[in-house]
DNA sequence: TAGTTTTCTGAAAGTCATTTTCAATATTTA
DNA sequence: TAAATATTGAAAATGACTTTCAGAAAACTA
């Protein structure tokens, strides 16, 4: 089932409506990799329809969240950001100070390292966060620090 | 050097004044295990001293962060938290999300790793943020889910 | 040590992302 | 199609932080 039938099912199941709103705000945001604070889709969705008001696009990415479509992050910069949920495998996060730039990895090791943590503290870890911060190979060279 | 050293030894090279107010935080800040938001910790030096302001205190904060005495955390509830600097090693957290409870764990393995992916990216990793959120224990007896 | 300079403080106002309100509008149901 | 119900967008409200500013306190200076 692909993230926009997933959607359909939660909105259907949840008795919401199907408005053209979600769905453009659903297609502009699967169709980019790109990690999206609201503000910014925003921006972007006005383009294609500038009746469309920031609190519509951000309850909708709320929404999409919440149905399992979009993950929140949050890396410290005062906004949160969404990412469109891919069937690849899990992955988290290194973001440059400098540019913003973010990178994503993959790290096999470590989710298994986690599962660990849980059983040991007794703990059943529904979701977690993993971030690097630093500064990344364009910004290293650029600034030579 | 002890954080008070450290504290004092900052606001010097910085020409800052060392005032009550900041001896005060300072030790309520340093006898405690807790992860402090600023509301929490103006809210427990109110009781001491009921003229201490919460500008006061989050300024405060700031500066214990910025010469190395405390670390900012933000486990997702919108606001900062904030832990004193222990010498022992570096820890990361579990964090509760029925009771809000934070359990510190380290994994010099997730460090070794964490080390190997910023290698492989070109990556100068300064700091990062490990949360692991779910149902502790006690939750997870109580509720039987 | 008194006077001068500079930083601090606390209260209040301002900022900024997010959330809520509400009347008008759109979707879905009957 | 009408009735019921959810959604929308603009504007107001919220809440965490941040800044402002005039009076207070600390550090420096002669």
């Amino acid at each position: 089932m692909d993230r926009v039938a997933v959607f359909n099912e939660y909105v259907r199941q949840k008795g919401l409506k199907n408005t053209s709103q979600r769905m453009t705000i659903l297609e502009t945001f699967l169709n980019s990799k790109s990690h999206y604070s609201t503000e910014e889709l925003y921006l972007k969705l006005r383009k294609k329809n500038p009746k469309i008001g920031y609190a519509t696009v951000h309850r909708t990415l709320k929404l999409f969240a919440e149905c399992g479509i979009a993950t929140e992050l949050n890396f410290g910069d005062g906004q949160a950001r969404f990412e469109p949920v891919h069937d690849e495998q899990h992955h988290d996060h290194l973001v440059c100070t400098r540019c913003g730039n973010i990178i994503e990895f993959e790290e096999p090791r470590i989710e298994v390292l986690q599962e660990e943590i849980g059983r040991k503290y007794d703990f059943r870890i529904e979701n977690h966060r993993h971030e690097l911060y630093g500064v990344c190979a364009e910004c290293s060279a650029k600034k030579k620090n």
